[in-house]
DNA sequence: TAGATTGTTAATCGATTAACAATC
DNA sequence: TAGATTGTTAATCGATTAACAATC
């Protein structure tokens, strides 16, 4: 338990709650009212024990033996934990075609991200913006971060280039960066790096498969 | 021990994996012969003990004391291990935005995953193919990764429809799926899941800042 | 030799799962 | 009441880390 009187939760199972989000949000669609922690682990191949702590985590009110727990009231409960209904200013760096899919990807929005700036080291060729958000010199980073507050930077740049963006970030006085740069970031330990490491996947699949066809 | 002498690997150590090996390609390039666990450890900011143990369980010849181990064999026996020397084909589901982003990516042809297909469920308007690589229709995914013995499936696909196209891809007699749609799918056992959801990862970022900020 | 590093065994830590009384 | 489900405490499991003898 944390001072706000919840108990503590694991980046396992904030990770989690996406998945409860999604299988909650088809239940409202379908007008059902009440949901067991049972049934959602049946869904989603998960240990019921596991689920019914999670819930355990986020909700405001208990779960009622035999029927449950209230669907709306549990979506609700958890997008509110997780900070959905905040919006959550961001800046990407990176104006490749990884960057254009993240920008595109109107999912993210409906998750409080919003991108307000793309930043690129070359911003040349005439091109100012990408579907709708504009590009910046690399150069201005620090500066409109800490001017807009910005909390949030997405790297996108090719490996080499990732540390040195990350600090410019910092110096900005980012607070999280979404990492998609197949490098490890150092940074200070008040910052928190999530790391999306394509290649790290790659690595379980490839090995997966060389062990499985023998 | 498995019973091919290595050690067994967790996910967690595979996913290290390609940290080592970027850190040893930039040895390499320096033309260093020899590196030690503690300085890679250092490096990564990793604890030094799981790095030779990880070491230890891709390696071939043992490390020596004092000096280290050899900067290119580690090297070759860690790709080796992954398996990042065999080609391995695949093919998308999706065209959209990300799944261009993803075929583009020619760092993964690195890794050894070379794509072969991309399927669309409206393959329309002319576009025959994305980057290079042929659109076909959706309902001749099973029938394609049959004839043509493909192991791996990736899902860029919106979550409403990434369980159909998961279960052609099983039905095709793929192993592996790698998935970039939001969502649990449900497989055969035998068959490796790698979810990529940027949503959960969205989820450790938005609580995080909530937290943060008060 | 002294010191750095190795590999391995034992201890710790933390997440998941099982067991169980309480409740509707 | 019986049965499903809840929340919680205890047990298990597995990954990480510490301790240490062996080696160059």
């Amino acid at each position: 338990m944390c001072e706000c009187n919840h108990p503590v939760v694991t980046v396992q199972a904030l990770q989690r709650m996406p998945y409860y989000i999604q299988q909650l949000r088809i239940l409202k669609e379908k007008k059902v009212e009440t949901v067991s922690a049972p049934k959602i682990a049946e869904l989603l191949n998960l240990n019921e024990v596991q689920v019914r702590k999670d819930f355990a985590a986020v909700c405001r009110e208990k779960g009622k033996p035999k029927t449950g727990f209230l669907v709306t009231e549990l979506l609700n409960n958890m997008e509110e934990f997780l900070g959905y209904h905040n919006v959550n200013e961001a800046v990407i760096i990176g104006t490749g075609s990884l960057a254009r899919a993240i920008i595109a990807d109107d999912s993210f929005q409906n998750f409080g991200l919003k991108i307000v700036a793309a930043f690129d080291t070359s911003p040349n060729q005439g091109d100012t913006e990408v579907c709708g958000v504009k590009i910046l010199s690399s150069d201005k980073i620090s500066n409109l971060c800490r001017r807009m507050q910005i909390h949030i930077g997405i790297i996108t740049v090719p490996a080499g280039q990732a540390q040195i963006v990350c600090d410019q970030l910092v110096a900005g006085g980012i607070l999280a960066i979404w990492n998609f740069a197949s490098v490890h970031l150092s940074v200070p330990e008040h910052i928190l790096v999530q790391n999306e490491n394509l290649t790290a996947s790659l690595a379980v699949l490839s090995n997966y498969l060389k062990k499985t066809l023998q």
